[in-house]
DNA sequence: TAGCGTTGGTTCAAGTTCGAAGCAAGTAGA
DNA sequence: TCTACTTGCTTCGAACTTGAACCAACGCTA
């Protein structure tokens, strides 16, 4: 049990950066790999395949981007280029006259299967191998919770757009529109 | 008992998802309050950390892109921005003339210093929150090794850097210049 | 059903990121 | 010590990302 406001300590301080570390690694050989072997980005793959993982094939884009993590604009950019290689198409929400559906087209599928072995192969390599199967169970069990924590805490879009009752995040420097 | 060239079941596929999805969220969320508190993009933070974790208060180039997993031409870029800042020096060094060390400056470490608390917080409340003290420690055994295990393997600037003797990477795409 | 704040997406400008190419300094071998 | 390869870093161009601004469709409420 988490007692009150205390600060990180070695432990903890070792657990974020092993985290943040082999996440990155990871990333980057993943990344590699889809460029190399299906001139895909990682985000791409990333929609193509929680796309074909959908039992509709399809996902709108608000969802899209709140499951990858990644800004609203970044994905229309992403989404445009998956529609001009004919890995996905989008249409009009049938309900929602503002939202768009995405779709993947067979091709799409077609892609993500064609990927899928090696993309697994890198993982396997890189993040399983020096893991046993208990040890696999045992770090689900621990990232799901914290997952499903991250997911329930402020979800990314719920981000308040601030117009007109605009009030600073907090703050004690001008956030500057960046360097 | 896995046999074989087994390929991914659904407890590696969980993993390997809860993994990069916890990463993509607690990185995009240090992102945000590094840029509201500091007006400092994550690798900056990670450079600055790391120089100041240093004894000496100073790496080379190379070796900080390795440890942030950058490119080297990203780490010039930045390199640049935070000396321009004020929070680094860039100097030559004395034993290999090629390469350049870079060094802390006290303002950086007042930075990282100013930082740090809202830094430990957002991750606490993120990550830690639901973890006991258990699980910490179960999480860093876990993720030790496989740190160690990708670090050990092909290590990112070994990358052949090959000029003469080319040879596309497999590619059963035209790789084109990206989309 | 008009008013008003919210939500879904796109566009835009500005900043970032990366790989390829280039250059200089190190290094190994003949 | 000349040649050829390697390594450390920067420059360059092109692609990617992002937040802010915008527009249109929704939803609530009086």
């Amino acid at each position: 049990m988490p007692d009150g406001p205390r600060s990180l300590d070695a432990q903890e301080l070792q657990a974020y950066f092993a985290l943040m570390e082999v996440s990155s690694l990871l990333r980057h050989a993943v990344e590699q790999h889809l460029r190399a072997d299906g001139d895909l980005s990682y985000v791409q793959f990333q929609i193509l395949a929680r796309l074909s993982d959908s039992p509709t094939g399809s996902h709108r884009m608000t969802d899209l981007a709140d499951g990858v993590v990644y800004s609203r604009s970044g994905l229309t950019y992403q989404a445009r280029l998956l529609e001009k290689a004919g890995l996905i198409t989008r249409s009009a929400s049938p309900d929602d006259e503002r939202s768009v559906t995405v779709t993947i087209t067979d091709a799409g599928r077609a892609l993500v299967a064609r990927l899928l072995p090696g993309h697994v192969e890198v993982v396997s390599r890189l993040l399983f191998e020096p893991l046993s199967r208990e040890d696999l169970t045992a770090l689900t069990s621990l990232l799901t919770p914290v997952r499903d924590h991250m997911r329930a805490t402020p979800p990314r879009s719920a981000a308040p757009r601030r117009r007109g009752t605009a009030r600073r995040p907090t703050g004690g420097a001008a956030r500057r529109p960046a360097h």
